[in-house]
DNA sequence: CTGAATCCCTGCCGATACTG
DNA sequence: CAGTATCGGCAGGGATTCAG
């Protein structure tokens, strides 16, 4: 990974690989939805039960963040009520092992270091 | 993962595994300082070198906040002038892994989605 | 040389209210 | 049902200046 051109970089930019993938989960409550939508779709009210403490408006911009990421693709069941499930695209399922990763390093930290201060 | 009694969150906590991990990321510039670091212990003027756009106060903040995550550790060399190098711990290197999965979803985006938008 | 203190500015998050 | 509109508070990050 050092020996790779994109890694030749003296500042953050967007065409990093990493920091494209700290993109796609950047921001509170979205690795909780990613996790949600690991074990099937979800829609929005689903969700909304999932997690009580989101907020729509939190919620609504995750859910178009994560599709502008393509992570997730939206599906509009037309007809009344209006109906909404999101489902994981290919790339999205493939995030699955990048939060075992990053749990997994959680996980060894709070063993090494209960805590610190 | 899912079948961990962690994974039983309805919201954002600390105690999270994924959090804790995102935590030690957490910050522009955070991922690149510990790129340096990967290559070898460094101190605090390699890095101003390193990375010229970073400014004196952030990097300060990333070298505590790194530090006091227990990814990097501070050595004084007495004397003058004062020199202080810094190093990788052994969790610190375990972060070698965790960047490489965050590499190789966003190198693999880069070309599933070259460019949306 | 290696930071710490201060100041300002921007962008995120949450709460509330409203719409197709 | 599934969002959007608006507003306010607060924390992150950059520039500059000061200190051990």
């Amino acid at each position: 990974m050092p020996d790779d051109p994109r890694a030749d970089v003296t500042e953050p930019t967007p065409s990093c690989p990493v920091e494209i993938t700290l993109a796609a989960l950047h921001g509170r409550w979205t690795t909780l939805v990613i996790r949600e939508f690991l074990q099937g779709d979800r829609t929005f009210t689903e969700l909304r039960h999932a997690l009580p403490a989101l907020s729509d408006k939190v919620l609504s911009d995750r859910l178009a963040h994560l599709t502008e990421a393509g992570v997730l693709a939206r599906h509009r069941q037309s007809g009344w009520p209006p109906r909404v499930s999101y489902t994981l695209t290919a790339d999205g399922r493939r995030l699955g092992p990048v939060l075992q990763a990053l749990w997994d390093w959680g996980a060894e930290q709070q063993l090494s270091s209960p805590e610190t201060r």
